[in-house]
DNA sequence: GGCCAGGACACCA
DNA sequence: TGGTGTCATGGC
């Protein structure tokens, strides 16, 4: 079994302190954890650079927005029809249920709050954690694909396992700490990212026997 | 010009 | 429950 600590520790020794996340509100973290779906985070910039100079970056003025004004701010993004509904819903939702302030949804426990974020279409399970661990500052870690490539070439993950699975693994052998979470996933994202660049798959060349770099993180047998 | 990127959802078997 | 198609842009 992989000793997770000694994994973190590898990679803060290498790359960090990381800081995470670049966002000067915590709503502003849910509108970049939405827009980073399945895209590039140099698009999703330009997505927000826009939303800035736009004055749209709070849920009152991004709802007061049409659908198609903000679809072409966002458009950078990609998917921008559907990622302009998603946000506009999640904007609805905290101005019905909480005073249109994102902190009031986060001051509640981790799981409720975790249940609330996760019945809004458009915010699955990958999206809620980082909303909760990076605008809430809660003990929420983050599964994404960088997390299960490198821990699946490390050995430590099967394919096919469960978002939830994976959470709750990495949840039980770490200490519940939302400052540990919060670098770790971005020690992940840093590393895989930085060795994509060599190597057009990912799960090709950061990972496993044929990569250096995975090899040096890999306790010894 | 093809491939990929910090997912989620609807639909189907 | 698990597999597949769809959504879309910009960089390399």
């Amino acid at each position: 079994m992989t000793d997770l600590n000694d994994v973190y520790q590898r990679l803060a020794a290498a790359y960090g302190p990381l800081h995470w996340w670049p966002a000067e509100t915590p709503f502003e973290v849910a509108i970049g954890a939405i827009l980073t779906q399945n895209t590039n985070w140099k698009n999703v910039e330009m997505a927000i650079g826009n939303l800035r100079r736009a004055q749209a970056l709070t849920p009152q003025a991004l709802s007061e927005l049409s659908r198609d004004a903000l679809e072409q701010l966002i458009r950078p993004s990609g998917f921008f029809r559907q990622k302009a509904e998603r946000l506009q819903l999640l904007c609805a939702y905290l101005q019905t249920h909480h005073q249109g302030r994102l902190e009031q949804l986060l001051r509640q426990p981790l799981e409720q709050a975790r249940r609330e974020l996760l019945q809004l279409k458009g915010i699955g399970p990958e999206t809620a954690d980082s909303i909760l661990l990076y605008a809430g500052d809660l003990p929420s870690f983050v599964v994404d694909a960088y997390t299960r490539r490198l821990f699946e070439r490390l050995g430590e993950l099967r394919k096919n396992q469960s978002y939830e699975q994976i959470r709750e693994r990495f949840m039980a052998r770490l200490p519940a700490a939302a400052d540990l979470y919060n670098e770790y996933h971005a020690l992940i994202v840093e590393h895989c990212k930085r060795l994509c660049r060599t190597r057009p798959r990912c799960g090709d060349c950061c990972l496993g026997a044929i990569c250096r770099h995975a090899r040096r993180l890999a306790p010894p047998a």
